[in-house]
DNA sequence: TGACATCTACTAGCACACTAGTACGTAATG
DNA sequence: CATTACGTACTAGTGTGCTAGTAGATGTCA
């Protein structure tokens, strides 16, 4: 099983989230998911959500006849392990060059401004 | 040669910020910085100084008996492009979810917040 | 009941990240 | 000149992410 240590891959995240998106989900589900964006084999969702089982992502229980999977952690915890993640890689831990990068990134409207000052000043 | 699309992995990036800080190095003075992080092989470095000269990353240029490696981009525009693909990843590429997560990630003092207010005021 | 659909387990190939070893050349040094 | 140090090219093994095929079990339906 293994304990939720292992990062998340980029095709193992868009599963996640589709599983999040829907509380939980067969492969069947994620298979029809995925299939609107891109053309994808249903062994190859199978596989993935087995591996992301094994690595404790997810919890998987038979229903009828096949699996039901569902989050073994909240979006949330994981997107922010992510985040910690990303800024200890990129960043050295520190998460202000990241601000500065993100308040940068794009021209910000007025109002847009004054609601992430307001999101700032909120937090304590 | 290939043009800089290749993502960084974690090592590579490890190595860029050594030449980055430096202006420029060879793979001996890469190997000694890392050295004093962790146990690496000369060879790995180079190896590894290589690839990023393939991916683009690196420029080389004969100097005396060994090469030195120059960054192809700055710092700056590298770690943008890192935080645009993680945006676009884990967000979708929605960067407020992700201010989000900073400002509740960690219990900011009062100067810090203030800082952080002014940063966003500054721009435009 | 026999054909078809669904689902799982097992296997496998490709790419790449990471690591390091081996071979070989050149420069320096005693 | 012989040995040592340094540097490069080439090769390779391991892990893992991504993809999908094949085999086989079981349920469904005409």
């Amino acid at each position: 099983m293994g304990k939720p240590r292992a990062t998340l891959a980029r095709q193992e995240l868009v599963i996640m989230k589709v599983i999040w998106r829907n509380g939980s989900a067969t492969v069947r589900d994620v298979y029809e998911a995925l299939r609107e964006q891109r053309r994808i084999a249903y062994t190859t969702v199978m596989t993935t959500m087995n591996v992301l089982a094994d690595k404790g992502y997810l919890h998987r229980a038979l229903e009828g006849r096949a699996y039901r999977y569902r989050p073994a952690l909240p979006e949330d915890a994981v997107v922010k392990s992510m985040v910690q993640e990303f800024i200890d890689r990129v960043f050295d831990g520190a998460s202000r060059p990241l601000f500065q990068h993100l308040v940068e990134r794009e021209r910000l409207t007025e109002a847009e401004r004054a609601e992430l000052v307001r999101l700032i000043e909120r937090m304590e």
